[in-house]
DNA sequence: CTCCATTGTCTACAAATGTGGACGATAGAT
DNA sequence: ATCTATCGTCCACATTTGTAGACAATGGAG
């Protein structure tokens, strides 16, 4: 097996520039040093450093060997600093559940940035539409999003952002079918829902007024991308987070369909297991979030 | 000055899950492994590995501590290869040049996997939409979108992809101002064009017919998703590539006008200084661009 | 419960590496 | 041309590491 703090060796002596400068910065005999490059160069087969009592050049082939050398010497600076805890940020693993479109759409764009911010940490994320128990599976932060309050499970809850939720429909198809006017007008046009099971949507305005409707069922999908690219087709009027349809809605794609009333609202609420001295780690990803999202 | 053989040792010992499959693996006595890992453990004062005679478990500080370990391993391996000339691949720095539009539409697709195919090649991309003279400035490729066929530069031309250009407009449009027929129709429409000196729209089909035709100048603007955006917004028909408004017709907001019709084509060529003796890496990302794209 | 195959640890001894200091080489100062 | 300070190399000896084999521990098979 390979002597590979040779590697190292040579590492420093190239960084130093000479054996001598080397020796004196690593606080290690020269002697030491030129026997240990003089090995690796006679394993390796090939001339690393040319080099007389006064001259020093490190060949082409060398400064190859030269930049995984250092690669190498960094890594091992890096676990060491790991165990000696000289790295103050956050570290370890934080382990995230959340929905697939709360995935999709909240977390894509700001787990990427938690984790450059943090590069000590490692954030594991595990997206599911299944029931998850947090405190069983081991998981740190659920992120829920949830349309009537959650109850209370034990858990801290911290809420994170909220979420508008608007009636859209292409320019096509209410110029083909009419604008509603009013709630009402919905039972008469065609319903993009989640499920044939759906009542309807729940609308209410900024006076508090509240009404129940029931538009016809036209297309059924319980995936929210799915419902939108079927609005921007024209084959009716769905019900989506302002978020997921913001981007249709400034292009022009989608217009909003009563525009002073809202199906109701998401909330993205953030649960961590109810324990003594959370982790640091675990505090900064909620802090990160929070700071990320406007107040709901 | 620290082992870091110990640092490898660990590594070793940790991807077999013992000390006895990783001496077999390596070749030594499972001694040498195990009173290096404890000498290694004794100097750093932790516990990197938790083991009996039949249980072994790595602890949680010795899994962050594998990590760079791992990592020392990979690039000292890297540097032998190095030297021993391995690694087959090309090596070094490729300078590309191309439009920002081009790098958007194309590279931005095209460049990841390549630098994930050549590890040990560097892709450097400019991208920028003014004059660039490429061999003065020190690049390999330039990449060109062109309508009509490139001067004779003294360069090596390399034709990689053609792309029709359509005519499309949004079905509210059509709807409200009617399906043109005939090329002749659309001088009757509102044309979304590069810019007002523009001549209009050269129509080819597949006949051989060309038609020079000129809409009613309705919105200028010399960025293609500025057109695409105003053309999903039913401000009128506009020409583009099919690469650029393909999402918009598969979603349907935009449809071909003239379906039997092309508005032009735009070619896509690789342009290198002509050279002796190119280098390996150079060749190679040309091969795995020409490898990617339709041949034109 | 007993037996057995295999694990990881320990240690005395063999082998390999680290080192101090001498020495030839060299480039700059005089 | 000469001198000097410092370079890198070499080597005999000191120090450290590698190893074979014994041994206690352990989990699965019977």
């Amino acid at each position: 097996m390979r002597n590979l703090n040779d590697f190292i060796v040579f590492a420093h002596v190239v960084d130093h520039k000479g054996f001598a400068p080397a020796a004196r910065a690593l606080n290690v005999p020269k002697s030491t040093l030129s026997k240990r490059v003089a090995e690796l160069e006679r394993t390796l087969g090939v001339r690393l450093i040319n080099r007389t009592s006064r001259r020093f050049t490190v060949t082409e082939i060398g400064e190859d060997f030269y930049r995984h050398a250092a690669a190498m010497l960094i890594e091992a600076e890096a676990a060491e600093a790991v165990v000696k805890g000289r790295l103050a940020e956050p570290s370890g693993t934080v382990r995230i559940t959340a929905s697939v479109p709360t995935a999709q759409m909240m977390l894509a764009d700001l787990l990427p940035p938690l984790a450059l911010a943090y590069p000590k940490m490692r954030v594991m994320l595990h997206a599911t539409d299944r029931f998850v128990d947090v405190v069983q599976e081991g998981f740190d932060i659920a992120v829920r999003d949830h349309f009537a309050p959650l109850p209370d499970s034990g858990m801290v809850q911290r809420r994170v952002a909220t979420d508008a939720i608007l009636l859209v429909a292409s320019p096509a198809y209410l110029e083909n079918r009419g604008h509603p006017r009013d709630p009402s007008d919905l039972s008469r046009h065609d319903g993009l829902l989640a499920s044939l099971t759906s009542e309807g949507w729940t609308m209410r305005n900024e006076a508090g007024v509240v009404v129940r409707v029931r538009p016809m069922p036209r297309f059924l999908a319980d995936e929210s991308h799915v419902l939108l690219s079927a609005a921007v087709s024209g084959l009716g009027i769905t019900a989506l987070p302002r978020k997921i349809c913001r981007t249709e809605m400034e292009a022009g794609s989608l217009v909003r369909v009563l525009p002073d009333w809202e199906a109701g609202s998401v909330t993205t609420t953030l649960l961590m297991p109810h324990r003594r001295g959370q982790l640091p780690s675990v505090r900064a990803v909620v802090d990160f979030i929070v700071a990320r999202l406007p107040a709901g």
